[in-house]
DNA sequence: TCTGGGGTCCTAGGACCC
DNA sequence: TCTGGGGTCCTAGGACCC
């Protein structure tokens, strides 16, 4: 807790759909969807024209196509994401080193650890001079809170959106928390609310009347002493920098059920390769097999295995991965697959090999170079099997454009870019030669 | 056309050890 | 004869967040 609001909280305004329309002026002004797009998709951002019509984020999205059919709907392209998301957090870097992402479009910053703003007035000018570099930079808005303490800068920068600033002087939090509901608090979800509400707790003020010891009997000992000081307006987390990830993870959901126990365990080597990809890109491996299975009435399991030392070694991952595969029974039908590795260390399976190798001779020979070195290796792009709307594409004629639509061998495509603009239509056949696919455009020329 | 994908943290029981 | 007691690791599940 400081004495001054110096710890400011950064969120990006509808981050997903806001780089969708920056990157297509045709958007600009309406209602924009991005997530997967498939039968059993989800919304993972609605821009705001599209929230007026009910839509929101872990929306099925067939719900999201009956409250708003005119929507543009695009999956989502992650490498433009990323890109603006490196511009803003170099904006933050600027500020202090102490820097806390929570997500690609989100982090906390403590300003007086890094010497910009050491009072009421110096922090809200660092928030207004962030805000107006991060829209000359990325052309994009952001929303920002300012407060003594993690918590309540994120409940300021939510009170702020979009395209706001809040400052929250200390001294006033229990004021500002108190009509407000229990959701507020970070760490609240469904069904802790749920569980207040049947003893009467709806607000912050309800949990400050019931008290601390009726708090920790009614949500354990843990969850019950972290709300009520919450609650309190008390949080004393600081800022931290670089936390390294303790588990990865991949999963896929089907767009049909699978029965056959063939493709069953092939799906679960295949998820097992990209998680042991994705752990040697990180430079990282891990003790612990983790097998996710949902079934087709939405029930989720896990199994997992820990080894007797780590690994990233895909046939390690595979075989254990397989092992517990046979322990469950997926007869029925399986709606989702999901490999993870925890328990994670720094050093990989090369390094343990040369130390094994320092002290004697190994007993048994490393894992043969060839399928190591294929996943060391620049990983082949995706091959493109489908025209899906949002993606950037390129005609040696029209130049940059991206795709509209697509269906019955035909594909069409609006040529514009994000300084142009709104561009005009055009259908090609989808397997036309001089349609190829294009990268994300800086959203503001350099 | 019901419910993504990638994470974190917590709890609780049993094994195992001293 | 009756139930020690604590610490750590492992496994499984669940809540929550973006």
């Amino acid at each position: 807790m400081k004495a001054a609001p110096t710890i400011l909280h950064l969120d990006m305004d509808a981050f997903f759909a806001a780089v969708e329309q920056a990157a297509k002026p045709s958007l600009r002004g309406k209602p924009v969807i991005v997530g997967g797009l498939g039968g059993r998709g989800v919304v993972s951002t609605a821009s705001y024209e599209a929230r007026k019509f009910g839509v929101h984020s872990a929306m099925p999205m067939a719900q999201a196509r009956r409250l708003c059919p005119n929507a543009a709907y695009l999956v989502p392209r992650f490498s433009a994401y990323h890109r603006v998301s490196k511009q803003v957090m170099a904006l933050l870097g600027e500020l202090s080193p102490l820097v806390e992402p929570l997500s690609s479009d989100e982090a906390f910053v403590d300003l007086e650890a890094g010497g910009s703003a050491s009072d009421a007035r110096t922090a809200r000018e660092v928030g207004e001079r962030l805000r107006a570099d991060i829209r000359r930079v990325t052309g994009l808005t952001g929303s920002v809170g300012l407060a003594g303490s993690k918590m309540l800068a994120k409940v300021a920068s939510e009170m702020a959106k979009p395209d706001g600033l809040v400052v929250v002087l200390p001294g006033t939090e229990r004021e500002l928390l108190g009509p407000m509901t229990v959701r507020t608090l970070p760490g609240i979800g469904p069904a802790t609310a749920e569980a207040l509400r049947r003893a009467g707790i709806t607000t912050v003020d309800h949990i400050v009347e019931a008290g601390e010891d009726e708090l920790v009997r009614l949500l354990g000992d843990s969850h019950g002493h972290g709300v009520y000081a919450m609650s309190m307006g008390r949080d004393d987390r600081p800022v931290v920098a670089e936390r390294e990830a303790k588990s990865v993870s991949v999963e896929d959901t089907f767009d049909t059920d699978l029965t056959d126990r063939l493709r069953v365990r092939l799906e679960v080597a295949r998820l097992a390769d990209r998680c042991v990809e994705r752990l040697r890109k990180a430079g990282r491996s891990g003790r612990t097999v983790v097998l996710k299975v949902r079934r087709y009435d939405f029930s989720t399991l896990t199994r997992s295995e820990t080894l007797r030392g780590p690994t990233d070694d895909p046939v390690v991952v595979k075989e254990a991965a397989e092992r517990l595969l046979e322990g469950v029974d997926t007869t029925a039908g399986v709606r989702l697959l999901g490999v993870g590795v925890s328990g994670l260390a720094d050093f990989t399976q090369e390094d343990l090999f040369a130390q094994f190798a320092a002290e004697e001779q190994p007993a048994e020979p490393a894992a043969e170079p060839e399928p190591e070195r294929a996943v060391a290796e620049e990983p082949a792009p995706e091959p493109v099997r489908r025209w899906l709307p949002g993606l950037d594409v390129h005609h040696p004629e029209y130049g940059p454009g991206w795709v509209q639509g697509s269906g019955v061998g035909r594909v069409t495509v609006r040529f514009e870019r994000p300084d142009s603009p709104p561009g005009r239509i055009r259908t090609f056949a989808a397997d036309d030669p001089e349609l190829t696919l294009g990268e994300p455009l800086p959203l503001v020329p350099d």
